[in-house]
DNA sequence: GGTACCATTTTGATCGTTCAACTCAGGTAG
DNA sequence: CTACCTGAGTTGAACGATCAAAATGGTACC
């Protein structure tokens, strides 16, 4: 264990007080240029850095900020939080701010650690995520007084009293839908979650209006299921059986949508030929699965970067209205969105049934 | 912005000196019984916890270790570290410490983080992870004197000087060939990465031993290529045409697993059914993957808490030499590993050919 | 009775930094 | 000439805990 320099070493050093040193890096205006350039140029030779404890201790500011950290294979952050925890710990490096990373298997356990990291000074403050209805945590933290941002908006709260930064999930499926419409698609199936959820319902609305601004009656093309790919693969299926065979499919997530490609390939036709799929998320299997998914991409790393600026602008005392941010997501194409087929494009109207020939089926495979 | 409880306070309500307080909490033996539950009954009421700040300045201990984040589809290493992180954050917690995450893009920027975070005594030690042949981190963090702890050991360096934890990949490896010997195979493939990676020779070796062991010849039953899908996909598809036409593989990672899967059907036989495959690290995929893979899955939750073990009773000052611990892993047994057929057991030893029928192949289907 | 000893508790110093108040020289205004 | 300000730098105090040493009170021993 090397002994590192203190603020007195460097002081002794360049011929200066304590303080002149502490000025040198935290109120360089105050001092004298000559000065300035000495005492920085015996910081740099002694390699001198603050120690955190003091001036935490003295400010009372930890430079760190606190997030949980979720299982990559949560049900339906596909990869998501992943990136934004890569993205956060790079926002905040470079303001100076470390990221405390913690494991809660519910929210009730996530707010116990919230309240050992307060009361031991430990945190600025706090990022949350998986905002959903009837979120206890935001009301605790705002009764406590903790600084904190939530990746995700308030669902169901109507003028909430603190800050928070989200992706416009409607404008992505909308997107997608208008993707789709572009590449001759009007039977444009939404394979989404029950109602309820906050993105859910955030995800099926903009399908719903981008489909009735296009003009597209959306009857016999909502399914609706808990996000996963076998129930993905299910709903597909069954409004490919159904009287609007639709050609392409918007869904909630990348797994719902590898359901659907699965569900298209059971009824003998190709995904990415036959029939386009969206997914959302763009998790990393998006891009390796075959064909290759076309999916709705979040603004992770402007995410984080929003996060980090709000909540330590809170934490500083800058801004005392809370903010709110939302960031359009992009719909990122690859194979498994295709042109309507001829054939298909020229029968036109919601018209149905033969149309998409069911090919001989190679479902006997699927059933072992 | 709640006013918390300092440890005067606490004092002044039962009565008693800070150094009491103090005392209720890390020396408890050093009051009398009565003035013990006094003062604990106070530090609950007020709901004080000693600021991590002031503690820190004085003992010189942070409560935190740092650790890097690699990227959740960082090439090899399926999910792993993610795990790896969660159960470190559960181990550390459950020991009062705290864990710092970082992102870093090569081992070089990685350093320059270390840098900083000693400099500011920021963290109390490091937890490496991925270690490599001519890895500079050790012997960088060794010169600085800073506590660590690797998981992954020293690949290429004899005795270091440092603490290692890592699960021994040739007991898995060697223990998946066990378990397809014990199902009836012989001509057990591998499947491996090009040599000179740590963990990769590791593996290897273990396959190759067991091989020796059971008296199984290995001519023509070893391919190598990076990781990945696409790889084991062909190499499967190699070991599948040559003369020695395996019945089983063993696997480096899940990845070239799925690969070989995908082969296995390319050759129109049915993995799980007609060859085995037993994949490494019990990926999140393995389970869902179809048919569900066999993988060697690592003791992960373990390796944390021997990690924050270790690297705690280091920064204690407890242990000076270097510990090194290797722990098993264990085959988990899915739908992928199954007994070899009856024609083919019978027909035995290393004869070839048409025992495996090429049934009518869905190339065509692949191909596209 | 004096002293040595133990158990328990208190007091003073300290960790390394920043804040607030102060010094000191020089300039400017009244 | 005095009062006041301004720029540059210094010094004392404080942040909240722990460590080390000293104080306290009681008991036992010679």
């Amino acid at each position: 264990m090397k002994k590192r320099p203190t603020i007195e070493m460097v002081a002794e050093r360049a011929g200066v007080s304590r303080q002149t040193v502490s000025n040198a890096a935290n109120a360089p205006h105050r001092l004298r240029p000559e000065t300035l350039e000495r005492v920085l140029a015996t910081i740099d030779e002694l390699g001198y850095r603050p120690s955190q404890a003091a001036r935490s201790l003295r400010t009372r500011s930890t430079q760190v900020i606190a997030c949980r950290l979720l299982p990559s294979n949560y049900a339906g952050t596909s990869g998501v939080l992943d990136r934004l925890l890569h993205a956060l710990c790079d926002a905040a490096r470079s303001r100076g701010y470390g990221v405390l990373t913690f494991s809660a298997t519910n929210d009730d356990e996530e707010i116990e650690v919230f309240d050992d990291l307060l009361r031991r000074h430990a945190v600025d403050g706090f990022v949350l995520t998986n905002t959903h209805h009837g979120d206890v945590r935001p009301t605790w933290l705002v009764e406590q007084g903790a600084q904190f941002v939530a990746f995700g908006r308030p669902w169901g709260v109507e003028r909430a009293a603190h800050s928070w930064v989200d992706v416009d999930g409607a404008t992505g499926t909308a997107d997608a839908v208008y993707h789709l419409s572009e590449l001759g698609h009007r039977r444009i199936a939404y394979l989404g979650v029950p109602e309820g959820s906050g993105t859910g319902d955030d995800r099926y609305h903009g399908w719903q209006q981008a489909m009735q601004e296009l003009g597209f009656p959306t009857k016999g093309l909502l399914a609706r299921a808990e996000d996963g790919m076998t129930s993905g693969r299910s709903l597909a299926d069954q409004l490919l059986l159904g009287v609007e065979q639709p050609t392409g499919f918007v869904c909630f997530s990348d797994s719902m949508a590898l359901g659907a490609l699965r569900a298209i390939e059971d009824h003998g036709l190709v995904p990415g030929a036959d029939v386009s799929v969206v997914g959302f998320d763009d998790s990393p299997i998006a891009p390796v699965a075959r064909p290759r998914l076309s999916s709705v991409r979040q603004p992770i790393e402007g995410v984080a970067h929003k996060l980090v600026e709000v909540l330590l602008s809170e934490v500083s005392g800058a801004s005392h209205k809370p903010s709110r941010v939302l960031l359009p997501p992009r719909v990122v194409t690859r194979e498994s969105s295709c042109a309507v087929r001829q054939l298909t494009a020229l029968s036109g109207d919601g018209t149905t049934g033969k149309t998409l020939p069911l090919s001989t089926s190679n479902r006997k495979d699927q059933a072992k």
